[in-house]
DNA sequence: CGTGAAAGTTAGAACTA
DNA sequence: TAGTTCTAACTTTCACG
Protein backbone atom coordinates (compact mmCIF):
# COMPACT_ATOMS: atom_id res chain seq x y z
CA UNK A 1 0.00 0.00 0.00
CA UNK A 2 1.47 3.40 -1.09
CA UNK A 3 1.97 6.36 1.40
CA UNK A 4 -0.58 8.50 0.45
CA UNK A 5 -3.32 5.61 1.03
CA UNK A 6 -1.79 4.76 4.05
CA UNK A 7 -2.20 8.14 5.61
CA UNK A 8 -5.73 8.23 4.14
CA UNK A 9 -6.89 5.48 6.16
CA UNK A 10 -5.19 6.40 8.99
CA UNK A 11 -7.08 9.78 9.01
CA UNK A 12 -10.50 8.00 8.39
CA UNK A 13 -9.65 5.18 11.16
CA UNK A 14 -9.46 8.15 13.59
CA UNK A 15 -12.81 10.03 12.13
CA UNK A 16 -14.86 8.14 9.62
CA UNK A 17 -16.82 11.55 9.05
CA UNK A 18 -14.17 13.72 7.67
CA UNK A 19 -14.56 15.25 4.42
CA UNK A 20 -12.78 14.39 1.44
CA UNK A 21 -12.10 18.07 1.32
CA UNK A 22 -10.55 18.36 4.65
CA UNK A 23 -8.98 14.51 3.99
CA UNK A 24 -7.33 16.47 0.70
CA UNK A 25 -5.86 19.48 3.11
CA UNK A 26 -4.55 16.71 5.54
CA UNK A 27 -2.60 14.97 2.41
CA UNK A 28 -1.92 17.76 0.10
CA UNK A 29 -4.53 15.92 -2.86
CA UNK A 30 -7.51 17.96 -4.72
CA UNK A 31 -10.75 16.24 -3.03
CA UNK A 32 -11.45 14.52 -6.33
CA UNK A 33 -8.08 12.57 -6.06
CA UNK A 34 -8.88 11.67 -2.92
CA UNK A 35 -12.37 10.63 -3.59
CA UNK A 36 -10.51 8.56 -6.01
CA UNK A 37 -8.40 6.84 -3.82
CA UNK A 38 -10.98 5.83 -1.02
CA UNK A 39 -13.38 4.61 -3.43
CA UNK A 40 -10.00 2.04 -4.82
CA UNK A 41 -9.91 1.48 -1.26
CA UNK A 42 -13.28 0.53 -0.50
CA UNK A 43 -13.11 -1.38 -3.97
CA UNK A 44 -9.55 -3.42 -2.63
CA UNK A 45 -11.67 -4.12 0.80
CA UNK A 46 -8.94 -2.30 2.53
CA UNK A 47 -11.34 0.28 4.06
CA UNK A 48 -14.18 -2.24 5.13
CA UNK A 49 -16.79 0.24 6.16
CA UNK A 50 -17.46 2.97 8.42
CA UNK A 51 -18.95 2.44 12.56
CA UNK A 52 -20.24 5.00 14.40
CA UNK A 53 -18.42 4.26 18.05
CA UNK A 54 -21.19 3.93 20.43
CA UNK A 55 -20.97 3.46 24.69
CA UNK A 56 -22.24 0.02 25.31
CA UNK A 57 -23.59 1.21 28.29
CA UNK A 58 -25.63 4.28 27.40
CA UNK A 59 -26.85 1.68 24.59
CA UNK A 60 -28.22 -0.72 26.92
CA UNK A 61 -26.04 -3.35 26.35
CA UNK A 62 -23.95 -3.07 29.57
CA UNK A 63 -22.41 -6.84 29.89
CA UNK A 64 -19.63 -8.16 27.87
CA UNK A 65 -17.86 -11.41 27.62
CA UNK A 66 -15.19 -13.20 26.44
CA UNK A 67 -16.25 -16.56 25.67
CA UNK A 68 -13.75 -19.28 24.48
CA UNK A 69 -15.38 -21.92 22.54
CA UNK A 70 -14.29 -25.62 22.15
CA UNK A 71 -15.48 -28.33 19.46
CA UNK A 72 -17.88 -31.20 21.57
CA UNK A 73 -16.25 -33.33 18.11
CA UNK A 74 -12.89 -32.77 17.13
CA UNK A 75 -13.04 -34.50 13.88
CA UNK A 76 -16.39 -32.92 12.76
CA UNK A 77 -15.65 -30.10 9.97
CA UNK A 78 -15.10 -26.96 11.81
CA UNK A 79 -17.59 -24.38 10.17
CA UNK A 80 -18.39 -22.62 13.64
CA UNK A 81 -18.04 -19.22 12.46
CA UNK A 82 -20.53 -19.64 10.05
CA UNK A 83 -22.87 -21.62 12.53
CA UNK A 84 -22.53 -18.46 14.73
CA UNK A 85 -22.50 -15.75 11.92
CA UNK A 86 -26.50 -15.09 12.75
CA UNK A 87 -25.84 -14.02 16.38
CA UNK A 88 -26.23 -10.63 16.68
CA UNK A 89 -24.79 -10.58 20.15
CA UNK A 90 -21.48 -11.53 18.81
CA UNK A 91 -19.29 -9.01 17.73
CA UNK A 92 -16.02 -10.80 16.89
CA UNK A 93 -14.88 -14.27 16.01
CA UNK A 94 -11.30 -15.22 16.19
CA UNK A 95 -9.75 -18.51 15.49
CA UNK A 96 -7.19 -18.48 18.09
CA UNK A 97 -3.59 -20.85 18.79
CA UNK A 98 -4.11 -22.44 22.44
CA UNK A 99 -5.87 -24.80 24.25
CA UNK A 100 -9.16 -23.73 23.04
CA UNK A 101 -10.33 -23.18 18.72
CA UNK A 102 -12.49 -19.65 18.83
CA UNK A 103 -12.70 -16.67 21.13
CA UNK A 104 -15.84 -14.63 20.78
CA UNK A 105 -16.63 -11.19 21.76
CA UNK A 106 -20.22 -10.79 22.98
CA UNK A 107 -22.40 -7.93 24.33
CA UNK A 108 -25.66 -8.41 26.29
CA UNK A 109 -28.16 -6.06 28.57
CA UNK A 110 -27.37 -8.75 31.45
CA UNK A 111 -26.22 -12.11 33.00
CA UNK A 112 -29.80 -13.38 32.34
CA UNK A 113 -29.09 -12.79 28.59
CA UNK A 114 -25.35 -13.91 28.57
CA UNK A 115 -26.86 -17.48 30.19
CA UNK A 116 -29.13 -17.52 27.10
CA UNK A 117 -27.05 -16.54 24.96
CA UNK A 118 -24.15 -19.18 26.19
CA UNK A 119 -27.12 -21.96 25.63
CA UNK A 120 -27.41 -20.43 22.31
CA UNK A 121 -23.87 -20.72 21.42
CA UNK A 122 -23.74 -24.25 22.26
CA UNK A 123 -26.45 -25.38 20.26
CA UNK A 124 -25.94 -23.71 17.44
CA UNK A 125 -21.98 -24.82 17.22
CA UNK A 126 -21.48 -27.91 19.09
CA UNK A 127 -18.87 -26.57 21.34
CA UNK A 128 -18.21 -26.07 24.84
CA UNK A 129 -17.49 -22.45 26.38
CA UNK A 130 -15.86 -20.94 28.91
CA UNK A 131 -16.71 -17.45 29.92
CA UNK A 132 -14.17 -14.82 30.82
CA UNK A 133 -16.88 -11.64 31.92
CA UNK A 134 -15.87 -7.77 31.26
CA UNK A 135 -16.00 -5.78 34.39
CA UNK A 136 -15.09 -2.73 33.11
CA UNK A 137 -13.96 -1.50 29.74
CA UNK A 138 -10.80 1.04 30.48
CA UNK A 139 -10.35 1.57 26.76
CA UNK A 140 -11.57 0.00 23.61
CA UNK A 141 -11.55 0.41 19.67
CA UNK A 142 -8.62 2.46 19.28
CA UNK A 143 -7.53 3.00 15.81
CA UNK A 144 -3.97 1.35 16.01
CA UNK A 145 -2.97 2.90 12.75
CA UNK A 146 -4.96 5.96 13.94
CA UNK A 147 -2.85 9.14 15.65
CA UNK A 148 -4.57 9.26 18.43
CA UNK A 149 -8.33 11.24 18.61
CA UNK A 150 -8.99 13.19 21.81
CA UNK A 151 -13.04 14.29 21.27
CA UNK B 1 -32.58 6.58 25.49
CA UNK B 2 -35.20 7.44 23.57
CA UNK B 3 -36.44 4.86 20.82
CA UNK B 4 -35.63 7.45 17.64
CA UNK B 5 -32.07 8.30 19.25
CA UNK B 6 -31.97 3.87 19.57
CA UNK B 7 -32.54 4.19 15.66
CA UNK B 8 -30.09 6.67 15.02
CA UNK B 9 -27.24 4.86 16.81
CA UNK B 10 -27.98 2.21 15.04
CA UNK B 11 -28.00 3.49 11.47
CA UNK B 12 -24.44 4.92 12.61
CA UNK B 13 -23.05 2.25 14.03
CA UNK B 14 -23.40 0.43 10.59
CA UNK B 15 -22.35 3.18 8.51
CA UNK B 16 -20.81 6.14 9.94
CA UNK B 17 -20.98 7.92 7.13
CA UNK B 18 -24.49 8.49 6.20
CA UNK B 19 -25.51 11.74 5.35
CA UNK B 20 -28.20 14.26 7.93
CA UNK B 21 -30.37 13.66 5.08
CA UNK B 22 -30.56 9.89 4.94
CA UNK B 23 -30.74 9.53 8.99
CA UNK B 24 -34.03 11.48 8.46
CA UNK B 25 -35.48 9.34 5.16
CA UNK B 26 -34.60 6.64 7.86
CA UNK B 27 -36.09 7.71 11.00
CA UNK B 28 -38.51 10.48 9.49
CA UNK B 29 -37.47 13.13 10.92
CA UNK B 30 -36.07 16.80 9.18
CA UNK B 31 -32.50 16.91 8.72
CA UNK B 32 -32.24 19.51 11.41
CA UNK B 33 -33.77 17.35 14.02
CA UNK B 34 -31.10 14.82 13.22
CA UNK B 35 -28.56 16.73 13.16
CA UNK B 36 -29.69 18.15 16.95
CA UNK B 37 -30.11 14.88 18.13
CA UNK B 38 -26.43 13.68 16.54
CA UNK B 39 -24.91 16.62 18.09
CA UNK B 40 -27.24 15.45 21.62
CA UNK B 41 -25.81 12.31 21.60
CA UNK B 42 -21.97 13.15 20.76
CA UNK B 43 -22.09 15.49 23.93
CA UNK B 44 -23.76 12.84 26.27
CA UNK B 45 -20.68 10.21 24.85
CA UNK B 46 -23.10 7.45 23.55
CA UNK B 47 -21.54 8.22 20.26
CA UNK B 48 -17.85 8.36 21.04
CA UNK B 49 -16.25 8.92 17.54
CA UNK B 50 -16.33 7.41 14.13
CA UNK B 51 -13.90 5.06 12.75
CA UNK B 52 -13.25 3.54 9.54
CA UNK B 53 -13.09 -0.68 9.63
CA UNK B 54 -9.51 -1.30 8.08
CA UNK B 55 -8.42 -4.84 6.72
CA UNK B 56 -5.92 -5.44 9.34
CA UNK B 57 -3.29 -7.73 6.68
CA UNK B 58 -4.13 -4.92 4.32
CA UNK B 59 -3.00 -2.24 6.25
CA UNK B 60 0.21 -4.46 6.97
CA UNK B 61 -0.53 -5.08 10.75
CA UNK B 62 -1.53 -8.89 10.22
CA UNK B 63 -0.66 -10.52 13.58
CA UNK B 64 -3.70 -10.12 16.30
CA UNK B 65 -2.81 -10.83 19.81
CA UNK B 66 -4.86 -11.11 23.05
CA UNK B 67 -2.43 -10.79 25.93
CA UNK B 68 -4.11 -11.70 29.57
CA UNK B 69 -2.05 -9.84 32.11
CA UNK B 70 -1.24 -10.21 36.11
CA UNK B 71 0.08 -7.92 37.95
CA UNK B 72 3.21 -9.17 39.62
CA UNK B 73 2.65 -7.42 42.49
CA UNK B 74 -0.93 -8.07 43.58
CA UNK B 75 -0.47 -4.87 46.91
CA UNK B 76 0.60 -1.96 44.16
CA UNK B 77 -2.47 0.68 43.69
CA UNK B 78 -3.81 -1.16 39.73
CA UNK B 79 -3.05 1.79 37.25
CA UNK B 80 -2.21 -1.07 34.70
CA UNK B 81 -4.50 0.62 31.89
CA UNK B 82 -2.96 4.17 32.55
CA UNK B 83 0.29 2.83 32.19
CA UNK B 84 -0.62 0.75 28.90
CA UNK B 85 -2.55 3.75 27.51
CA UNK B 86 0.15 4.99 25.33
CA UNK B 87 1.01 1.69 23.80
CA UNK B 88 -0.28 2.45 20.11
CA UNK B 89 -0.15 -1.07 19.20
CA UNK B 90 -3.15 -1.92 21.97
CA UNK B 91 -6.25 -2.04 20.15
CA UNK B 92 -8.71 -2.27 23.61
CA UNK B 93 -8.18 -3.21 27.51
CA UNK B 94 -10.52 -4.92 29.51
CA UNK B 95 -10.58 -5.64 33.18
CA UNK B 96 -11.76 -9.20 33.63
CA UNK B 97 -13.38 -10.99 36.43
CA UNK B 98 -11.07 -14.91 36.91
CA UNK B 99 -7.60 -15.70 37.07
CA UNK B 100 -6.38 -12.52 34.80
CA UNK B 101 -6.89 -8.86 35.54
CA UNK B 102 -6.79 -7.62 32.18
CA UNK B 103 -7.26 -8.56 28.76
CA UNK B 104 -5.57 -6.45 26.05
CA UNK B 105 -6.25 -6.72 22.01
CA UNK B 106 -3.21 -6.20 20.15
CA UNK B 107 -2.01 -5.28 16.69
CA UNK B 108 1.77 -5.61 15.23
CA UNK B 109 3.39 -6.44 12.00
CA UNK B 110 4.86 -9.95 12.49
CA UNK B 111 5.91 -12.18 15.77
CA UNK B 112 9.15 -9.90 16.65
CA UNK B 113 6.83 -6.63 16.63
CA UNK B 114 4.87 -9.12 19.18
CA UNK B 115 8.20 -10.34 21.17
CA UNK B 116 9.17 -6.54 21.52
CA UNK B 117 5.36 -5.32 22.45
CA UNK B 118 5.36 -7.82 25.04
CA UNK B 119 8.47 -6.51 26.56
CA UNK B 120 7.21 -3.12 26.55
CA UNK B 121 3.81 -4.17 28.28
CA UNK B 122 5.66 -6.30 31.28
CA UNK B 123 7.95 -3.73 31.46
CA UNK B 124 5.73 -0.30 31.71
CA UNK B 125 2.83 -2.12 33.93
CA UNK B 126 5.09 -4.86 35.51
CA UNK B 127 3.12 -7.36 34.93
CA UNK B 128 3.12 -10.86 33.77
CA UNK B 129 1.60 -11.60 30.35
CA UNK B 130 -0.43 -15.09 28.52
CA UNK B 131 0.14 -14.66 25.19
CA UNK B 132 -3.29 -15.94 22.72
CA UNK B 133 -2.05 -16.06 19.09
CA UNK B 134 -5.01 -15.30 16.77
CA UNK B 135 -4.77 -17.38 13.70
CA UNK B 136 -7.37 -15.89 11.49
CA UNK B 137 -10.66 -13.36 12.34
CA UNK B 138 -13.46 -14.97 10.75
CA UNK B 139 -15.26 -11.79 11.31
CA UNK B 140 -14.64 -8.55 13.66
CA UNK B 141 -16.58 -5.69 14.59
CA UNK B 142 -19.83 -6.17 13.58
CA UNK B 143 -22.22 -3.61 14.97
CA UNK B 144 -24.15 -5.71 17.81
CA UNK B 145 -26.53 -2.78 17.60
CA UNK B 146 -26.55 -2.65 14.09
CA UNK B 147 -28.69 -3.94 11.27
CA UNK B 148 -26.03 -6.39 9.50
CA UNK B 149 -24.49 -4.31 6.68
CA UNK B 150 -23.71 -5.79 3.24
CA UNK B 151 -21.35 -3.49 1.75
C1' DC C 1 -39.18 20.19 15.54
C1' DG C 2 -39.53 22.22 10.92
C1' DT C 3 -38.25 25.75 7.28
C1' DG C 4 -35.29 28.02 4.35
C1' DA C 5 -31.09 30.17 2.73
C1' DA C 6 -26.00 30.60 2.78
C1' DA C 7 -21.89 28.02 3.00
C1' DG C 8 -19.70 23.88 2.23
C1' DT C 9 -19.25 19.11 0.11
C1' DT C 10 -19.69 15.41 -3.30
C1' DA C 11 -19.64 13.12 -7.71
C1' DG C 12 -18.52 12.94 -12.16
C1' DA C 13 -17.15 14.83 -16.82
C1' DA C 14 -13.57 16.97 -19.34
C1' DC C 15 -8.84 17.77 -19.54
C1' DT C 16 -3.55 17.33 -18.55
C1' DA C 17 1.08 15.31 -17.47
C1' DT D 1 -2.41 5.74 -14.70
C1' DA D 2 -2.91 9.41 -11.47
C1' DG D 3 -3.74 13.91 -11.05
C1' DT D 4 -6.29 18.67 -11.61
C1' DT D 5 -10.14 21.84 -12.44
C1' DC D 6 -14.90 22.80 -13.19
C1' DT D 7 -19.78 22.51 -12.15
C1' DA D 8 -24.41 20.84 -10.96
C1' DA D 9 -26.58 18.45 -7.38
C1' DC D 10 -26.62 17.56 -2.81
C1' DT D 11 -25.61 18.24 2.29
C1' DT D 12 -24.59 20.84 6.38
C1' DT D 13 -25.26 24.54 9.40
C1' DC D 14 -27.75 27.91 11.69
C1' DA D 15 -31.14 31.72 12.67
C1' DC D 16 -35.90 31.92 13.23
C1' DG D 17 -40.91 30.49 13.70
Amino acid sequence: MEDLDRRIVELLAADARLSYTDLGKSTGLSTSAVHQRVRRLEERGTLRGYRAVVDAEQAGMPLTALISVTPVDPAAPDDVPERLHDIRELDSCFSVAGDESYVLKARVAGPGELELLLARVRAAANVTTRTTVVLSTPWEDRSPLATQSHP
